[in-house]
DNA sequence: TGTACATCAGTGAACGCGCGTTCACTGATGTAC
DNA sequence: TGTACATCAGTGAACGCGCGTTCACTGATGTAC
């Protein structure tokens, strides 16, 4: 933070946010040319750096992407927690919106779910990418656990597979029918609306 | 076809068969180190020739990988086809058939489905690219039309929505949980029982 | 409050490397007669 | 069946380019006294 952190201008000698700057770049290069569009020096360039000062925030390229997805988890798990609300006002509706933030996020944040689920990123590979990315996963095991808790106690599914399917399903859904990804194929009903009728069907099955 | 046809070995000045070994090369490739990491060069070098041999068979790199995706969607087109095998002997346990297909082609021709599906390869790439993968995509569609026809004409959920439904859960399965994506969740269970178990909840919400 | 100094976060020049691409060429194949 | 010739599918050398990476350096910042 400090002098350079209008609208992130260099100031001077030193940019001040270049760890962030670098962030944004890569993030903008992924939105146009895919998870392996854009090279250090691309980033650098974007950042208006000279290609050597990447290097002191980041061992190489992978560290960055690592850290973009990283980032991009722990935004993911905000939003789904958010959307689910602990489960307010009724289990049903937070559900729902849980759902759609799900989606919402696929679009919104192309990038970071690119960098997140497309980019061939190792959980290992940056130390705390796989807690940000099982806090994102507990959101969606949290809500089944409390929809699961709705049925009578002798018709209960396993909490942890329900939730596999959710994420199957939203996953699927996203990557398949809610990216920009030019020339994919044309849909009868948006991709919230897909996900949410998949949703009702698979809860009827369990007997919600 | 000729004299090189044996185990693609090289013969003489002429390949003979480059075309395909440049295929075969790029699966390879892919297999080892993702859709992204690998060059025309490399391509060349893999199947034993010099780097400007490929320009005789494909305009670009590009061109090499829409080639691989359209042969993976005919070759998964097939897989279902026969899977499904017209329904046969029952429609449910077709319907299963199908489903372990899906996830045995993700598994097994991982490089093919990694050109289909994560190389951001757009439809329209390859002249034949969409069809393919339109017929592939037709096996599902005609398996769920056989399953809504078991049901009485008025509880009759739209095929084509049911058909998107299963892709998404077969896809989302097989791309967070089916890959050897090095450092990916655990599961409670395979992939395989994960899926059928979800496509039953999923046929049971439909009253199948 | 001012000064000296350590540390941090940049620069810019340099390098080796491999990629993409073109080109004139040449060996092998296919075919017309 | 043999020969001449067109075509095809390779070679290998060459090129310009941008990337990754290192290095000695330098301007800015923070802090001890």
């Amino acid at each position: 933070m400090g002098w350079s952190d209008h609208r992130g201008e260099r100031r001077g000698y030193h940019h001040g946010n270049l760890r962030e700057a670098l962030i944004r770049a890569a993030l903008d290069l992924i939105g146009q040319k895919g998870p392996a569009g854009f090279t250090f020096a691309d980033a650098a360039r974007a950042a208006g750096v000279s290609s050597a000062a990447p290097y002191r925030h980041y061992r190489d390229r992978d560290a960055l992407l690592g850290d973009v997805a990283k980032r991009g988890f722990e935004l993911f798990a905000e939003r789904l927690e958010r959307a689910w609300s602990e489960g307010g006002p009724d289990p049903m509706a937070a559900f729902e919106s849980l759902g759609r933030a799900y989606l919402a996020f696929a679009r919104d944040e192309a990038s970071y779910y690119s960098a997140m689920f497309e980019a061939g990123v190792s959980l290992d590979a940056e130390p705390g990418l796989r807690e940000a990315a099982d806090r994102a996963f507990a959101s969606l095991r949290r809500a089944a656990e409390s929809v699961v808790a709705q049925l009578p106690a002798g018709r209960r599914p396993p909490a942890l597979m329900m939730s596999l399917h959710i994420w199957a399903m939203a996953h699927g859904i996203a990557s398949l029918f809610a990216r920009a990804d030019a020339g994919r194929r044309p849909l009868p009903m948006t991709p919230e609306e897909l996900l949410e009728a998949g949703l009702l069907v698979y809860l009827r099955g369990l007997g919600v």
